[in-house]
RNA sequence: GGUCUCGUGGCCGAGUGGCUAGGCAGAGGUCUGCAAAACCUCGUACAGCGGUUCGAUUCCGCUCGAGACCUCCA
């Protein structure tokens, strides 16, 4: 079975071939981190997850190098622009790296949460300046950048008259030139369309490093290029990320590895397209997004109730990645419910009794469910696949289809590869802890006696002992020899 | 203004030139001491208008609507 990608670069599907088999350099885009990780950041932290957690069931030992943009950026073009970690920490009379520390936990927190494992190497802008300093010297080696009052920018007019600036995007370097607007502060610039390599810091600013051109910072893009070759070599197969950057931030990011070492890094590009809310892209400029502690403790304005992490990624794991996914109430809890159908489902193969002769074919689940996921991961078939399966599962368990044993297994081993596996569901009641392990106890004991109270006919104890396990958030499933429960 | 994307049944969301997506919600039924769960059946969705075609939700054009990028953004 073949991976098919969606290679950006080329605006097709392509089946993935790495450079280097069965080696895998995946690289993404992680988050800054000078605010609380919100729901916009789940999806790529999810979508390449899914990725990874997929290319390793499939024998690639994958190296996934995901940053940490410490340094922060620029907030315009203007000379006045500020570091933006640097303005937080002043307000907050912080260090900058206190605040950077501080959020940097806060994201670990929230994908632990999510079930996403963590990548292999986690590389922090700040502590890769020497990199992107070199990276900025051979640029200007190249040619391809000029010095400017301290800064270094990159000089995309000369870029384009020998490689092609803007083939990632599909923009046309003409079309931006003649409408490029009037700003303030860019007198430096000898091309509004040139970006920053370096800016020279100005004395309050205080995230600075030294540099061969005074003390300044590094520049809006280098550090994933810098980063990225660094960790994969150069080239290296998958660059992902969210769709708002293609533009400038990858463009650029391609410019750089041409202009510095004269070939391009990444042979695929993927970008996860965004979550809205009410139609609109969320996010922090917009002041319209939710943050991921918000979500799981329903503490926000627009939210009817809390929303367990799991809820969350299944919900983002029923869109394709590709596709943008809107935010809503209802479609959270209709998420959540169908979760709960496909683990109760998943839990439920153990119970299934064995027969001598199977009447479904349980090579369909992995044989489908897979061609989906091979197929530019295709999540939302693959749990509709699931679904089909759950079905049959619910069906078996009461003795309308049958499996044999060794059917079973495999199925229970499929269900667990794709729903644990590879798109990371877990239980969200499967605590693990003791006290989770004690409360099953003691739930199966007082079932045990509400069917003792059943068989002889006492209805109106079992139903009190029913009525209270609901009150309590227990919810009882009686079957034909016992009784089910969830939380 | 420039570049581009999208518009699917109550909600979310796949997909395809002719054949059931799936989940949630809703209706009816089966099972059950009751309830819940589960299972079965059901809604003749594909923005509008033209065109291509034997046939279009799927291809093309136009209209309307929504959105993204062009500035930090996942």
């Amino acid at each position: 079975m073949n991976l098919t990608i969606f290679n950006t670069l080329t605006g097709k599907k392509e089946e993935f071939k790495p450079l280097n088999p069965p080696s895998v350099g995946l690289y993404v885009c992680g988050p800054t981190v000078y605010g609380d990780p919100h729901l916009g950041h789940a999806r790529p932290a999810i979508t390449f997850d899914l990725l990874f957690r997929l290319l390793k069931y499939s024998g690639y030992k994958v190296r996934y190098v995901r940053n940490i943009t410490d340094v922060g950026h620029m907030e315009s073009d203007a000379d006045e622009g500020e570091d933006k970690i640097a303005k937080k920490a002043r307000l907050e009379q912080l260090e900058p790296m206190e605040v950077v520390q501080h959020y940097t936990i806060r994201y670990h927190d929230a994908m632990r949460l999510l079930n996403v494992l963590p990548p292999s190497i986690e590389p922090r802008a700040s502590g890769h300046i020497i990199e992107q300093i070199e990276l900025v010297k051979r640029i200007l080696q190249n040619g391809y950048a000029y010095e400017s009052n301290g800064s270094i920018y990159f000089d995309v007019e000369k870029y384009h008259k020998k490689y092609n600036y803007g083939k990632l995007s599909g923009r046309v370097i003409e079309d931006m030139m003649s409408g490029n607007r009037e700003l303030e502060g860019q007198d430096e610039k000898r091309n509004s369309i040139d970006f920053a390599l370096w800016k020279r810091a100005t004395p309050e600013h205080i995230m600075r490093w030294p540099s061969p051109w005074g003390d300044g910072f590094p520049g809006w893009h280098v550090e994933c290029s810098a980063m990225s070759t660094k960790y994969l070599g150069e080239p290296f197969d998958i660059h992902g990320g969210g769709m708002d950057l293609l533009f400038p931030h990858h463009e650029c990011e391609i410019a750089q590895s041409v202009a510095a070492g004269g070939k391009e890094a990444v042979r695929y590009w993927m970008h996860n397209n965004m979550i809205t809310i009410n139609g609109q892209k969320m996010g922090k400029s917009l002041g319209n997004f939710i943050t991921l502690e918000e979500l799981f403790t329903g503490n926000h304005k627009m939210l009817d109730e809390a929303y367990s992490p799991m809820t969350i990624r299944f919900f983002i794991l029923q869109a394709h990645y590709r596709s943008t996914l809107d935010f809503s109430n209802e479609a959270l809890q209709a998420a959540g419910k169908g979760l709960n159908r496909l683990m109760a489902a998943f839990k439920l193969i153990d119970r299934i009794k064995p027969s001598d002769k199977s009447t479904v074919d349980v090579n369909d689940l992995s044989e489908r469910a897979f061609a989906a996921l091979y197929d530019d991961m295709n999540s939302p078939i693959a749990i509709a696949v699931l679904f089909d399966w759950v079905r049959i599962i619910n069906s078996a368990a009461e003795g309308k289809e049958s499996m044999t044993q060794s059917d079973l297994k495999s199925l229970k081993d499929t269900f667990r590869a794709l729903t644990v596996d590879i798109l990371g569901l877990q239980d969200d009641a499967d605590e693990g802890s003791k006290y989770a392990e004690l409360t099953g106890s003691l739930i199966e004991m007082i079932l045990a006696m509400r069917q003792q109270a059943k068989e002889s006919k006492d209805f109106a104890t079992s139903d009190r002992l029913r009525d209270q396990l609901t009150q309590l958030g227990i919810k009882i499933k009686d079957r034909k020899d016992g009784a089910d429960w969830e939380l």
